[in-house]
Order: C-alpha cells, then sequence, then structure tokens
DNA sequence: TTGTAGGCGTTATCAT
DNA sequence: ATGATAACGCCTACAA
C-alpha cells in the first residue's frame, strides 16, 4: 500500500519481477517454471518478490508464446445433464490436479454443436478435449486441428478412436442375468434413444443375449433415457406382457420413473415388480426403494479421460462396471415351476 | 518422451490470409473485428480468404493485446451440484450467445477452494466470474483483481455486491403460507446447513413469519439440504411432533427425501402428510407424488448473471419465485374445527 | 549462473 | 481506404 497507485490496477508482469530482484525476466522465467539455471539465492529472491507483488503469469502471453494453453475442453449434450455433471465433476478434479482449467461446452443432443464448440476451443489451443456421450467425427476432428487431442468418454465406437467407457454390451449382460438369476423370467426393457445408439445397441444386445441363454422371450420398448419418456414406454410394455415380474431400464431416470409408475399403480417394489436400472447417476438414491442399477464409474471415467488426454493412459479404456444391488429388485414372485 | 516426427498442421494465421488477398494484416483484422475502414470489396475478398482458409483468429493472441479474453468463470459448490448445475446452464447459453466461452470451477462446500480458482482465472484476462451459491468475500475480490466483475447467483448479501436471487424470506413465507392456507397448523421445517446461512436463515425467517402469523408453532430441525441429510431430521421432527400433517423441505432433495420416508412408514402422501420442496431442481420430478415447490428460475438466473457481468442489467437482480403445486401437496388430513 | 534479443498472433496508432 | 510498425507478456535459443 505503499508504492502502489490505486488508479489503474496493473496487473504486475514478469519484468517488474525481475526489476525488484535485480536480474532479467529470463531469470524469473526460469524459477517460475522450473527450468534449471539460477542460483538457490535468486531463486529465494525471485520466489519472494513474486509472493510480495501478488505476481501470476499470463496465461494468455504463455499461451502465445508456447502455442498452448493448460486448458481442457469438455463437451456434454447438456450441462445439467446428470450422468455428464458426475464425469464432469472427475474431469475438473483430475485436471485441476494436473494444472490445467476446465472450458466448458455443449453439444445438444445430436452432436449437432459441437463443431461450433470446438471451433471456438482452438482458438484456446487447449491440451485436449473430452467428449462426454459423443463419438468423435471427422468433422469434429477437423474442426479441432489435428494437434488437440480428443476422447470420448462414456461411449465407444470400435477401438479405432480414443475412449473411456464400459463394456456396455456385458454390463447389460450380467445386469440382466442378475435379474434372472433371481428367478424373474418376464423381463421387460425399457430402451434408450435410437439416436444414442452407440450406448444403447450394446446393451440392448446384452440383454437380448442373456434372455436366450436361457430361453425367455426378449421385450422391449424405446424411451429416450429421461425420466418422463418412460411411463408410456412402460404401459406398452404392460400392454404386450401384464405378468412382467420385472424392468430393466437402460438410464437410471428411466429406472426411477417405472419404480414410481409401478407403485402408482399399486404394486409393491420389490415384491410384485423388480426393477434395475442403469449407470448409477445419484437419480439412483432419490427413489424408494432405492434403484438397484448397472454402474458405471463416471467420476473414475472422467479422470481417466484427462489423464488420457495428457498423454498418461492408454487410447483406449475399458473400466470396469457392477451390479449394485439396493432395494429396488428382489426375488421373482412366482417362480417358475 | 520420445515424440514421432511429423507434419505440423500450421494453424492459419491474419497474415496469411491478408497475403492471400493481397492486403495488410490491418485490414483483415479490421474486417474480422468491424471495424469501419475497408471497401466493400475488401471486404469480400477478406471474408472468402478466411472461409478458404478456415482462419479463426487466435484467442490467445488477442486477449494479449486487448488484455481480456472472451472468457466467463462458473464457480459452483461442486461440479455435480443439481442446482448449481441449472444455473451453469443458463449461464452457458447466454454467454455462448455473446460470444463467450465458459471456464469452470469449484469452490467447495465453505468456498475454501474459491480463492485458488480465482487466481487461476485472473490469469486469463475473464470478463467476468459467476459465483453460484457462493457469497463474495474480499479475499476473492483480491484473488481476482479489480478489474473483473464478480456476481453471487442463488445468494445474496445485502445489497452491496452484485447478485441474481430470488427473495428467499418472501419465497418461504408464501411457502409456509400455502400450507396453512390449506389447513395445515402443524408444519414441520427441515432446514439447511448452517454453513449455508445465507441462504437458510432467510428461508427460516419467512417460515416462522407466516407460522406465527396464524398463530402457529414453528417446528424446525436442520439436515445439510442433501438428500441422505434428511432422514434423520424428519425423525426429530416426528419425534418432537407426531402429529405433523406438512413438512416444509428447504431443498427438493430434503423434500424428495421426506416423501419417501413418509411412504416408506405406510404414510400416504399427500392425504396423510403433504411435502413442500425449494429450489424446483429436476430431483422435484423424480418421486412420486411429484413434489409441491418454491420454485426459483433458476435458469433465467444464470442468464441474468450473464447479462449483469456483462453491463447489460442491474447490479441486484430479484427475480421472481413462484408455489409450484403439484402432487405431494393437499389439504390437511384432519382441519382444525 | 545470468542477460540479450527475437518473436508468438493480434490490435491500435500513426502515417499515407 | 490501407499499410507499416509497435507493443501486449512471455519463453527460449544463444551469448557472455
Amino acid at each position: 500500500m505503499t508504492q502502489a497507485e490505486q488508479e489503474v490496477p496493473h496487473m504486475t508482469t514478469i519484468r517488474e519481477v525481475a526489476q525488484r530482484v535485480g536480474v532479467s525476466a529470463a531469470t524469473v522465467s526460469r524459477v517460475v517454471n522450473g527450468v534449471p539455471g539460477f542460483s538457490e539465492l535468486t531463486r529465494q529472491r525471485v520466489l519472494q518478490a513474486i509472493d510480495e507483488l501478488g505476481y501470476e503469469p499470463d496465461s494468455l502471453a504463455r499461451g502465445l508464446k508456447t502455442s498452448h494453453s493448460a486448458l481442457l475442453g469438455v463437451l456434454a449434450p447438456a450441462v445439467s445433464d446428470a450422468l455428464a455433471s458426475q464425469i464432469m465433476s472427475g474431469v475438473e478434479s483430475e485436471a485441476r490436479a494436473h494444472g490445467h482449467a476446465v472450458m466448458l461446452g455443449r453439444t445438444g443432443s445430436g452432436a449437432e454443436l459441437a463443431v461450433e464448440y470446438l471451433r471456438t476451443l482452438r482458438a484456446y489451443r487447449p491440451a485436449g478435449v473430452v467428449l462426454i456421450s459423443t463419438a468423435i467425427t471427422p468433422e469434429m476432428r477437423r474442426a479441432v486441428g489435428s494437434r488437440v487431442p480428443l476422447v470420448s468418454v462414456a461411449i465407444r465406437k470400435g477401438n479405432e478412436l480414443p475412449s473411456v467407457a464400459i463394456d456396455d454390451e456385458l454390463a447389460a449382460y450380467e445386469g440382466t442375468m442378475s435379474l434372472l438369476r433371481s428367478g424373474h423370467r418376464r423381463i421387460g426393457l425399457l430402451a434408450g434413444d435410437e439416436s444414442s445408439v452407440l450406448v444403447n445397441a450394446p446393451r440392448e444386445r446384452g440383454y437380448r443375449r442373456a434372455m436366450r441363454a436361457v430361453g425367455a422371450k426378449p421385450l422391449e420398448e424405446r424411451g429416450n433415457s429421461l425420466y418422463e419418456s418412460a411411463i408410456p414406454a412402460l404401459q406398452r410394455l404392460w400392454q404386450r406382457d401384464p405378468e412382467l415380474t420385472a424392468i430393466f431400464a437402460l438410464s437410471d431416470e428411466m429406472g426411477a420413473a417405472a419404480v414410481n409408475e409401478a407403485q402408482r399403480r399399486g404394486l409393491r417394489v420389490p415384491e410384485d415388480l423388480s426393477v434395475l436400472g442403469f449407470d448409477d447417476t445419484p437419480t439412483s438414491r432419490h427413489v424408494h426403494p432405492p434403484l438397484s442399477t448397472v454402474a458405471q464409474p463416471l467420476v473414475p471415467m472422467g479422470e481417466s479421460a484427462v489423464r488420457l488426454l495428457l498423454g498418461q493412459g492408454p487410447r483406449n479404456q475399458v473400466l470396469p462396471h457392477r451390479i449394485i444391488a439396493r432395494g429396488s429388485t428382489g426375488p421373482t414372485p412366482m417362480p417358475p415351476h
């Protein structure tokens, strides 16, 4: 408060730090970046000056010089998407741990906006971009430039593009199996939107494979993964088979809707109807009984994606899923004779 | 460490565009930024060259030169916070509409991390920062520098600092009143954490004022706004008054928990017990019956915050709340005689 | 160990 | 209407 004029809140530069210590800007830069070439005494004095002046390197200038910023992009179908939020949470913390900041974007349900966002992102020369529930297309690659690594999370298209996901087919197979093992045979599937086929198709295959394995008849209706969409789909399921003893919903929101709707109709869950969800989002805990679900390790997936972008992980990662039994599943009310 | 030698995909610069058209970089810059000083013919040729070369201005260089970027910071208590997600959604879309990108950060439940994030943000010379559910402190102001505007959303401390919020006291008063008008007198309050006093204290005052206005006795227990915290708090409420006919939860998560817990205990909602939530997050729709709630216009609040930062709105904004009657509230089972 | 100088891509000032 | 030129703050050879 002695020498600082109050007028224009000038940002401290590296040169001012240098001047104060009586060294050149280059030396300060070396200290700041840990590049060898300074004495211990210099280091201490520089650090002290930095502290006193509250100096912080200008990321814009640094990025311009080095032609890359410590920015990571994250694109989600919607900013408020519950599943994406969990993944973003992992991305954010891991990015932070590596000294990176996170830029937020939105792809829209059909990835319409992705290219636009990637172009904006490119202008900031980010270290990488995480695409949540979105497949990488050639247009996206082009939009962001070939220098910026991309990774898809919670979705996978072959092993060509970098991705972090679970084995959806296997997870759905095992989820179905867990219901079958409890004695259920009439298991209705609440599938997701055809537009998110990369996630839903494998899950549907897993369900069918399990059903066929025991000679049970698959029964499927399609929603769009959201809560509201489940009610009419459920209705259609019940119309086609009023004796269903279990519902396998390919999203927790649809699972939650199934639990609520069943109870509304006077069915007890799980005594009269078992419901199994998918994803393990917080929604699964917001119904009663809490939703049993096929869990994806969403937060770790976000973390892994960041490590992959930063070059510290394999190009394709299949993380382990697991079946979590909460209160919404139980033995079949009428075991087959 | 080892990196294959491959052709470096050079980013197109303003000079290359200029060269192609046969003008100077300055002229291209003028066209790009709409600064007067070029002929119509030049404009068209520049635009065409930009298109052909896929030129995009480097935001880092631009920011360095102008000393401000088209970046907006958003800090939420947690990245996956449901209420914050809704606000972020509004922030993101409005920012985008104004040509700004969004940087994401986390304050932690007690704003411990806020200063650290703000320091990082400052290095990118953002146009402003939105603080969700977080009050602005002098430390924060200092961390981000006096050039960068801050705004609190969904929280308000007097009228000193910029903010966008509802009138929490009035909203809670009216919420309580709506229950009273349905005949309820024994209304238990599920309050939030003391650490988020800026939000909770006014709401609690509103509840008490309404109760006193009709001579009813306030009855309060405290959770931490999250789902799980509501169950023990509810228990305490019932212990203190087993005849409660309504619960007013100061968050939707606690409200959802109350609906579920009541039903688990064999109470019908709303026939035996009415439950009113607060905030109008998606959680309110994930229980059955769907939760009646005191709604904050979360998305518009995010949008307003951005406009305020960009200098297009008053420094303090009180947005309208409203009471939404869904299925979880109804007349009291035993009207007073 | 330390300093000097050049330039990253852009905008703004001053000429022409 | 347009061009040359000088920064913005930083990093990094290259010198010393």
